[in-house]
DNA sequence: GCAAGGTC
């Protein structure tokens, strides 16, 4: 009889009996499940590798009607342990039975400590366990773990599925109340959650910031000087006023007198190592959204060009070795880079402030060549390889001169500025600082000033979250972990809460946001996640009972429940409210009501939500919609923006039929029945050329999905098909319209 | 058709 060791996932499996192992390991299949086989002392062991959790809560099969009624028993239920894994039980039985000794040895945390008493759970198995418990996988810590085990931490489990238990309790009762409240059923549920609502709140109220915000006016004195820009210091001023008088004061040109030269030194300090938090942010900062970096990272990662890319860890741990990762590099496409590298640094690498122990920072594995990575795949690993450069790197060190000049009283600054040592720039793809040009002046000097003049500015209002600057902004408030945070945000985006980055929140969105504002302020806000890890680290020193905590939470949530049962009328109708006057998207011309984009069936159209609903005209079926403040050239009515990926935004005007569209897409007679050639979109959306008597004319052409077609008023002598200018970008061709005349087939 | 947490 052997010992069986259980493994979170397979790297660490593989690590652990490599390290463990006195001789061969070999792979086996037991029922599904990968297991590897070795001996030590004469020992026969057996490591299982799982796949995360291995139980999924839920609810049993007498609650699948979602409906007010039956929440409050809901809540009291006992969720059902499902298997995620067909098969494993079995898998599990039989290792069960072949093993007098178990070892858990899933990851040091507190989903790990429960990822293996679920196993445990499984396998019915109580006595004969122990714990590995190792913070990094080299053989050193494995070896020490592997002979010092300790117990079980059952306690520690406990307060995972706590959180677990809470966690559902709480999203299934919310998300059910209030789809069936505001009557989104199916496919349109919205869904409420103790991570995502929070996050959903920071960006409504960032959103409703933004909308607040009231723009100030105020002014900039600026002058040139031998090319460089001096900003008078006084700014910002008040006034107009004021900056008229300053600028009469100053005069058109003339000498300007230097006062004053400092300089002063600085340094931009080199990036910390990759947490998941920092990686994502700067892939996103590369234009890779949070989803696909992760997506792309978790690849590399399984073809070993990069280490474990889930990890909180800012400090690269001494089992790391920087110059066998830098010899490997000087191998790769990098080579130059790292030959620059070696001889401008001493490779002491730079530190964060979180330092974990489970896994290392995220750093290139293997070396590679140009040619083995493409598009966003390449990109990802440089920025893994050059962040690794950047955090070996010496920092930058900046001279930055400031001069002083001034005229009738009036003083002007302007700072130069230069890289004494550029450092770790160098290697970063992410651009930090730019240089400033030095004017080059002594204190005395007589420079002439040129081009002053007032610049009129106004306020900003902060700017919008990126999904980059979201995930840190998630990370400050412990809102969801380093392997959860993306998928929350990408949540937020399927359910059609939020779109774009920087992110805009939608009308969805928004009418979600403000009814849990209002109505929940519990799951709203990211406490109840504080609390309750409070409260899971009560559990874990065996200071409050799992069950107790479960039951704390279930009163409040019944107590909130009631609460919303007793305003569900109200809640539905401001739910509703917000809805429409989010999507308004400007005045009806007719009568001065609300106008909406609203959508039914595969068409989409504007109208006017007042009471004489005057107002109707189907919109384009693709692409994004803005309402423009333009006046129709043609019919007066308003022109709206059409923006599609790909092509370039188009103007339209809001009625479909107007001229003003009309006639930049009927390019002339078809020749086959005298009927108007003009563009159509296929069922699949692309454009093609059709005669407008079809059904009765089949006349049809396919045309260049990227050209723009501008009509003229010429007909092609071969064909008598109209002549139409393609326009490729920069470079436009005037030709005959139909692709198979011959009078193209001569060109190209 | 619900959550968040693991991992693929």
């Amino acid at each position: 009889m052997g010992s069986l060791i259980i493994a979170e996932k397979a790297n660490v499996a593989l690590r652990i009996a490599t390290s463990l192992s006195e001789g061969k390991v070999s792979r086996e299949k037991v029922g599904s499940s990968n297991v590897l086989r070795f001996q030590r002392d004469g020992r026969e062991y057996t490591v299982l590798s799982l796949r995360g959790h291995i139980i999924e809560l839920d609810y049993p099969e007498e609650f699948s009607q979602w409906k007010i009624d039956n929440l409050k028993d809901l809540i009291r239920a006992t969720p059902v342990e499902n298997v995620k894994v067909k098969g494993l039980a079995y898998a599990l039985k039989k290792l069960d039975q072949e093993n007098s000794e178990i070892i858990v040895a899933t990851d040091f945390d507190r989903e790990g400590e429960l990822i293996g008493v679920e196993t445990l759970r499984l396998m019915g198995r109580r006595d004969g366990v122990r714990r590995a418990r190792f913070s990094a996988l080299t053989k050193y810590d494995l070896v020490q773990s592997f002979g010092n085990l300790a117990e079980v931490d059952y306690n520690l489990a406990a307060s995972a599925e706590a959180r677990g238990i809470i966690d559902l309790m709480w999203g299934a009762a919310l998300t059910r109340f209030f789809s069936v409240t505001t009557k989104r059923l199916g496919r349109e549920f919205i869904s409420v959650g103790r991570v995502q609502s929070p996050t959903l709140t920071i960006l409504v109220e960032r959103e409703n910031e933004i909308r607040s915000f009231v723009p100030e006016k105020y002014y900039e004195l600026n002058m040139v000087v031998n090319g460089v820009r001096f900003a008078y210091e006084g700014n910002p001023i008040k006034s107009r006023e004021e900056a008229e008088k300053l600028l009469e004061r100053l005069g058109k040109d003339g000498k300007v007198v230097v006062l004053e030269r400092t300089e002063k030194e600085r340094t931009i300090y080199r990036p910390i190592p990759f947490s998941t938090t920092e990686f994502l942010r700067d892939a996103n900062r590369i234009g890779i959204s949070v989803e696909r970096a992760m997506a792309i990272a978790e690849t590399l990662y399984q073809h070993g060009k990069i280490s474990y890319p889930r990890t909180d860890n800012t400090v690269y741990p001494r089992t790391v070795s920087i110059k066998s990762i830098i010899g490997a590099l000087s191998g790769s496409y990098l080579m130059k880079e790292i030959e620059h590298l070696t001889s401008n640094s001493r490779l002491i690498p730079s530190r964060g402030k979180v330092e974990t122990t489970d896994h290392p920072p995220i750093y290139p594995t293997t070396p590679l060549k140009k040619s083995e990575l493409k598009g966003d795949y390449f990109k990802i690993y440089d920025l893994v390889a050059r962040r690794f450069m950047a955090t070996v790197a010496e920092n930058a060190d900046i001279l930055d001169t400031e001069y002083v000049v001034e005229k009738n009283g009036l003083r002007f600054k302007y700072t130069a500025s230069k890289a004494l040592r550029r450092g770790w720039m160098d290697y970063y793809p992410i651009v930090y600082y730019q240089e400033k040009i030095d004017p080059g002046f002594k204190v005395g000097d007589q420079p002439n000033f040129s081009d002053s003049k007032i610049d009129e500015k106004n306020t900003n209002p902060p700017p919008r979250f990126s999904q980059g600057s979201l995930i840190e902004k998630m990370e400050k408030e412990l809102l969801g972990t380093k392997s959860t945070r993306h998928e929350i945000i990408q949540k937020l985006y399927d359910r059609g809460f939020i779109e774009g980055n920087p992110i805009r929140v939608k009308p969805l969105g928004m009418a979600m946001g403000e009814s849990l504002i209002l109505n929940s302020e519990a799951v709203a806000r990211p406490e109840m996640t504080a609390k309750l890890e409070q409260e899971m680290d009560q559990i874990a020193s065996g200071s409050k009972k799992k069950q107790e905590v479960v039951e704390d939470s279930r009163m409040i949530l019944t107590t909130l429940l009631d609460d919303l049962i007793n305003k569900a009328d109200k809640i539905n109708e401001k739910f509703y409210e917000t809805l429409r006057l989010e999507k308004v998207v400007g005045k009806c011309p007719k009568c001065g009501a609300d106008l909406i984009i609203d959508y039914r069936n595969d068409s989409r159209f504007i109208k006017c939500s007042g009471p004489s609903n005057d107002f109707f005209q189907y919109l384009p079926r693709t692409g994004k919609i803005e309402v423009t403040d333009e006046k129709c050239p043609v019919c007066g009515l308003f022109l709206i923006k059409v923006i599609r990926k790909g092509e370039r935004p188009e103007m339209r005007c809001v009625d479909s039929k107007c001229a003003y569209n009309t006639s930049r897409e009927t390019f002339g007679e078809c020749p086959s029945d005298g009927g108007n050639l003009v563009l159509r979109r296929s069922r699949n959306f692309t454009r093609f050329i059709g005669c407008s008597n079809y059904p009765n004319c089949k006349v049809t052409l396919s045309i260049p999905q990227k050209a723009d077609l501008i009509p003229t008023s010429k007909k092609c002598e071969v064909d008598g098909f109209p002549i139409a200018i393609f326009k490729f970008g920069k470079e436009q061709v005037e030709q005959c319209l139909n692709p198979k005349c011959k009078s193209r087939s001569s060109k190209r």
